[in-house]
DNA sequence: GAAACATTTTAGATCGATCTAAGTAACCAG
DNA sequence: CTGGTTACTTAGATCGATCTAAAATGTTTC
């Protein structure tokens, strides 16, 4: 393996053959450990790959047989958390396999998610996992059902023929309304924020219908600022109504972590003075003083499912769409008293 | 564009070219901008390319064009908010670019990473942004040198060899520990935590370093958990000693975060009964009350550099080895007060 | 010793682009 | 009308693997 030998040219299957005297085909055969070749041959043309530094070029293989080994995975925000967990997840399962991730942020807009899945298509991805941009169009499912491109939806869904792992919003939402009725709570508001999308629809009509089922006003919806510092300045508005809410339920663990902020800010003591759950339940929320009651909804088990309903999928593409709803949980902390 | 015609086989390029009435290599001019090809020509390829609905095969172009228009970066952990800002200002500059970033986690472990590396030469990467595990060899960059493969290293370095990314640790350290004694402060400690790795030693050093310059004791260092929730339960930790520190500077956000929530647990008020620092300032500090003073280290940032530092070796692979060495900055908000 | 069979090995076509070197057509100057 | 130029266009080799169909080799059976 002299220097020359390496640098010159990348070295191929052809050289591999060569310096163990067989034919390029022998060993192809023994890079896919066919049951075919000799032991003795194998293992002369596995010391020939070792001797010449040889590296399998899974792009020219790819050309011949369809396999990319490549997996796409397509997010609205990489700097939130959920979704780094989620991608986590994803990234776990996939590489266990032997492929490989490639990683793209939408930014939640709909024509640059559409290049970047243009872009896969290009790579010849093996199958996308696609947290949908918020707006985007359910006609995008039928392009995709032409590409015939396997696609697994997240946490978000724009159509049903579409394979969708995501977690039960609603129970969630059903979950902390009736704990929070349970200790009395009449009057709770709802923070949402972020883009609209099917998440959120989710959210919004879970949280409806719980407080209707326990016969409770559900108007109480109030719609926060994007960013998590403007969040906790815009706290106010939780008290800029008739009906002062005694409880609250967040959106997300963004809107948790800044009204968390924004209430300690207002001189208000979270637990007492006004109850608050949160929703997603990631790792930071840990370091909330008081501890924060919350709906976890698992991003790194969503990634983990979304990854093996995506390699079934490819395994088997005429399976019928399929819809995995992971449960939540509710996990009680210290952030919910009884209403003053 | 009939549904057979595309779903029995992949459209080629020379599908496009019958279709339009020339050569497969004029449509493959017509494909890379060429100006050689005339203009009613040019508009007959490119109507043809939309009426089938061709896909570029990047990979079929790349067996013949040495450049695969693929990225790899391999961190340490996903879940990590500084991590995941970090991949969010990579896949900026690299999506920027047109190319497409492919994702590793190395979970910090050596054998890991070397499998992810042997993996994304496999895929033919045009280079790699590396976060190198704790405890890598400094004989990996004589291995990466031998590749030809272009690799920057981030935030972490093995080698001088190699392109490296980072910020000024001592740098930032230094504002700290002067700020801390600038307010009456002479017992201050470092909370560390993690792996022993090049940014872990900076961080320690440039601590004792400032404290030195300060002619302040450097001996309180105390490590901690790696886990977010181990970390608040172990604030004990910092009153073990004969002499019980003033002030705290923590390693990372994560042990900022895992204090001032043990702290608060501890009935401690932060920023009168014990200064804090941070370190790192990722988004979700906004969210602490009271708000930390923290050393931020931009992350985002680093992660746009080292996407630029990369194309640009890609672009010239003969550049001497260069260090980019980010600024940091104090930023103070409330964690500090004078000491008792 | 030939036929039948199992076990290995291989030549050559193939995947879908790019690149080289050569070809054609149109135009202009002399 | 010839030779030179410019402006396009193209045939065919090539990149590095896989796959098919066939050949070479070894083994057993009658």
């Amino acid at each position: 393996m002299s220097f020359d030998e390496r640098k010159k040219t990348r070295v191929t299957l052809l050289d591999v053959a060569r310096h163990a005297n067989v034919s390029r085909a022998t060993a192809s055969l023994v890079l896919r450990k066919s049951p075919l070749v000799g032991s003795e041959t194998r293992s002369r043309v596995e010391q020939a790959m070792r001797d010449l530094g040889y590296v399998y070029n899974i792009g020219a293989a790819r050309l011949r047989v369809e396999r990319s080994q490549i997996i796409g995975a397509i997010v609205p925000n990489l700097t939130n958390p959920f979704f780094a967990e989620l991608l986590s997840g994803i990234e776990e399962v996939i590489g266990e396999t032997g492929k490989v991730v490639i990683l793209a942020n939408s930014g939640d807009r709909v024509e640059r998610q559409a290049t970047l899945l243009q872009r896969m298509r290009e790579h010849g991805v093996d199958g996308v996992i696609l947290c949908p941009a918020a707006r985007t169009e359910p006609a995008l499912s039928e392009e995709i059902a032409d590409w015939g491109m396997p696609v697994v939806q997240v946490l978000r869904h724009i159509s049903f023929d579409i394979d969708y792992v995501g977690a039960d919003y609603a129970a969630g939402m059903r979950q902390a309304v009736d704990y929070l009725a349970s200790l009395g709570h009449a009057k709770i508001a709802f923070a949402a924020h972020g883009s609209v999308q099917s998440a959120y629809q989710e959210r919004v009509d879970g949280f409806r219908d719980a407080m209707l089922s326990k016969a409770l006003d559900p108007g109480i919806l109030i719609h926060f600022p994007t960013q998590l510092g403007e969040i906790a300045s815009a706290t106010h508005l939780l008290f800029d109504r008739a009906t002062r809410p005694t409880a609250v339920i967040c959106f997300n663990h963004l809107v948790a972590l800044g009204l968390s902020a924004g209430l300690h800010d207002c001189g208000l003591t979270i637990g007492r003075d006004l109850s608050l759950i949160g929703f997603d339940d990631v790792a930071d929320e840990e370091a909330i003083r008081p501890k924060l009651t919350s709906v976890s909804t698992g991003p790194v088990t969503i990634g983990e499912m979304a990854a093996r309903l995506l390699l079934e999928r490819i395994a088997n593409p005429d399976l019928p769409p399929r819809r995995v709803v992971n449960d939540t949980t509710l996990h009680i902390r210290q952030s919910c008293g009884r209403p003053m």
